[in-house]
DNA sequence: CAGCATCCCCATTGATACTG
DNA sequence: CAGTATCAATGGGGATGCTG
């Protein structure tokens, strides 16, 4: 059983993955780059506001890549950087611990969920 | 307790150990039993009512199991279950990856100081 | 000693509207 | 299309005080 350290950077990961929606988009960028208008519509109920501001901590975080392709209609790609795929197995390990313990908790998850990480 | 609508479990598993101390809680519970009075004293800065609060909390997620043995004065001992002990794994893959990355960003003043969890 | 009860703050999120 | 700006509400969490 792995052992949790005494000064361990969970609250450094929660600060950069903790953001209500930054899991999502984790989710989605992992499978391949995506353009803005893309990803509103893959992540249902986050607004504009939202995923911008989240894209652009992440990206200021060195986890997300932002390429800007001059265009009429303009064009943003969204991609993860290295140091952001470093994050999949952290988080994909309590992704699955969720799964796998999906008994009701005090708090009402609600939601099927099923797409893995 | 930040809780994340609609995705892979993690919102679960964030709904369970998001709170601002439960992975301090979890870290010391993980090395042997604790009394109240003890996790008080080992987890810095922590309030009495944040303590009792998370730990009820992680009592009903089945995270934590709670002892109280009649006496006076009283006392009473967390320990984790089983339960609880599935999370490490997971929780210490995201404890090193921010380890690995503790440069401070953007974040705001909201977060807690960055004190090492 | 353990741990509820209260009051209050303010950061995060949501809603809505506007723009290059 | 891909944002930015502004305002308001929600609720997590801090501080303090009281009780079995």
């Amino acid at each position: 059983m792995t052992v949790i350290p005494k000064d361990c950077g969970f609250s450094t990961a929660l600060g950069v993955i903790g953001g209500k929606w930054k899991v999502e988009i984790l989710c989605e960028l992992q499978k391949t780059p995506r353009r803005f208008g893309r990803l509103r519509q893959l992540i249902p109920g986050i607004s504009e506001k939202m995923l911008a501001q989240q894209l652009r901590e992440m990206e200021a975080d060195g986890l997300v890549r932002r390429e800007v392709h001059d265009a009429s209609p303009p064009k943003v790609v969204y991609s993860l950087t290295d140091h952001g795929n470093t994050l999949n197995d952290g988080v994909a390990s309590l992704c699955q611990w969720g799964e796998g313990h999906l008994r009701r908790t005090h708090r009402a998850p609600s939601e099927p969920a099923l797409h893995a990480v």
